[in-house]
RNA sequence: GUCCCCUUCAUCUAGUGGUUAGGAUAUUACCCUUUCACGGUAAAAACAGGGGUUCAAUUCUCCUAGGGGAUACCA
């Protein structure tokens, strides 16, 4: 047990894209298993057919991969205990019911769902709010605890519906050490008899996890906070098929909340909050609905990971920057924190700002040219990689960039009204063109040069950089504010430069 | 309702039986600066409440409140 290999795995049901909760547990399952030098497996849990949603699992792979998580063993990769589709192990779990059959842990049961909801609505009338197929009132109910054993033939025999449940042994205490919050106590009167193995000849989540866990040989289960009211049930499975001592170790992850208001955030939040709650892109299949995703709107994976990680998690230091391979090495679950995280998006703005300025120049320029070629805007990279290196400080996304300097790749058609109203003056077109005719007979026009030329042609006229400074600018780039103009000008060069103030100085009129 | 889990600045969080309760984001101010950013320096900002235990509790414990989760032939 104590040197048991670290096995984790990945278990999304493919009812849609998964969220960032959903990469989140991922994550903190593949960085354990990574410092640990364990497997990471990718499970896909598709025992409830009705739910099944076209592109879903496509979709987890894809985004784990984006996120940099690679799957050792599992869905899309293979591996030695495949299938790793529950659908396709599907004949794999009847034997594993009819083990707890025999063993007097489970039972058949009949009842229709009709019948089922009105017991539930009998119950509820004579003042029971959630009515619970249990011990007390099993006995109710149609099942092979109730019919006698013939008769339970007979219907099995038939070919009757029938569903297996789990029988819940009655006032027993069950405990389990979860590595996130210390020892969890539940007694059994409070837990129902779930349902284990369906009508349709699947197994529940329950069973199937439990189940697949063993064969699988899964060391830990690192899960959201959500299951750990079923985790007492499936202690109790181990102990019922007698596998209790390789039960993997649990550790209940705390929810990620949403950051208005309360509640956890969930797929259904879309972008109604204001933030992507995707990793990427997803479009519903159904509905043609489409959800932005973290990646399209230009994040970084290692940002955005960076920041997931920190919600829940702290390394103990004041380091808040780590990479994939910096967060393996300092993860720990006893680092995990149990209380829910809200999600804020300012802080993961500011993760991605971070990581953009780890690159240089010609990084971002590559990065940058997708979205000049939106704009159908084709430059030599070089020249890009100025761009960017000028303007990185003021971006969160590569595509600020171009968002907050277009004129590095496109002369200004219109100039900002509200420069114009307060800076350009009636001396202003005289003071530009006269800069103009030094700019002109400069040698070399480097910001410099350009900067000293200003500044020589302000003495000479015994004016202040405001008289000027904002005209050429506005000239130039169109815009009231942005980089040092000398850089601007040096990078747009001399020709530049002169035509777009001849343009300004004929087409500004106040 | 019942069961389970949780509770330090607005947010993410560090932390210890005795600390000026620390950091980050966001906010504000000042500095730098032609401007906008960046950067720098500051400021404001928290131990949910009430009992215990103790010489001493933010820290241990109980209760209350608040929040979250679960309560399906969903996962």
């Amino acid at each position: 047990m104590e040197n048991r290999r670290v096995r984790v795995r990945f278990a999304p049901s493919p009812t849609g894209p998964l969220h960032m909760g959903g990469v989140r547990t991922a994550l903190y399952n593949y960085l354990f298993a990574k410092k640990h030098g364990g497997d990471f497996l990718l499970r896909i849990e598709d025992t409830d057919q009705t739910r099944y949603v076209a592109g879903a699992e496509e979709y987890v792979v894809d985004a784990l991969k984006w996120c940099g998580m690679t799957i050792d063993e599992g869905a899309s990769v293979g591996g030695d205990n495949g299938p790793y589709r529950q659908s396709e192990r599907k004949p794999m779990y009847r034997q594993y019911a009819q083990q707890l059959l025999e063993s007097g842990h489970a039972y058949y049961a009949f009842d229709t769902p009709e019948e089922l909801t009105e017991m539930r609505e009998r119950l509820k009338a004579a003042g029971m709010a959630a009515p619970q197929y249990n011990a007390v009132t099993r006995s109710g109910m149609k099942n092979s605890l109730t019919l006698s054993a013939e008769e339970v033939k007979k219907r099995l025999d038939a070919g009757d519906k029938y569903i297996v449940r789990v029988k819940m042994p009655r006032n027993e205490e069950v405990k389990f050490e979860d590595i996130i919050r210390g020892w969890v106590c539940v007694n059994t009167n409070n837990l129902d008899d779930k349902v284990l193995f369906k009508s349709d000849g699947m197994p529940t989540y329950h069973l199937a996890n439990v189940v697949d866990d063993y064969l699988m040989n899964i060391s830990h289960v690192i899960r959201g906070e959500e299951w750990l009211p079923s985790a007492p049930l499936h202690v109790l499975l181990y102990r019922f098929f007698g596998w209790a001592d390789v039960m993997p170790e649990f550790a209940h992850l705390p929810l990620i909340l949403r950051p208005d208001g309360n509640g956890k955030l969930s797929k259904r939040d879309g972008d109604r909050l204001g933030f992507p709650v995707f990793p990427t892109n997803w479009k519903n299949p159904e509905t043609g609905e489409q959800s932005s995703g973290y990646r399209e709107r230009g994040y970084y994976p290692g940002a955005f990971n960076n920041m997931l990680a920190f919600l829940g998690w702290n390394p103990g230091t004041t380091q808040e920057l780590f990479s994939m391979e910096e967060l393996i090495q300092a993860f720990s679950l006893e680092r995990v924190g149990k209380a829910g995280a809200k999600f804020d998006f300012d802080k993961t703005n500011w993760f991605n700002q971070q990581y953009l300025r780890m690159h240089n120049g010609s990084e971002l320029a590559t990065q940058l040219k997708p979205y000049l070629a939106a704009e159908n805007l084709v430059v030599e990279n070089e020249y890009i990689a100025q761009v960017c290196d000028l303007m990185k400080e003021r971006a969160t996304f590569v595509q600020d960039i171009l968002k907050e300097g277009p004129y590095f790749f496109e002369a200004p058609t219109s100039y900002d009204e509200k420069t114009i109203k307060k800076k350009w003056k009636e001396q202003t077109p005289e003071h530009i063109r006269e800069l103009s005719g030094l700019l002109k007979e400069l040698p070399l026009f480097d910001a410099e040069s350009i900067g000293a030329c200003f500044k020589s042609f302000l003495e000479a006229k015994e004016l202040g950089f405001g008289a000027v400074m904002p005209g050429f600018r506005v000239s130039v780039t169109g815009l009231g504010a942005g980089a040092s103009m000398n850089d601007i000008a040096a990078l747009l060069g001399k020709k530049e430069v002169l035509r777009r103030i001849e343009v300004a100085l004929n087409s500004i009129k106040k």
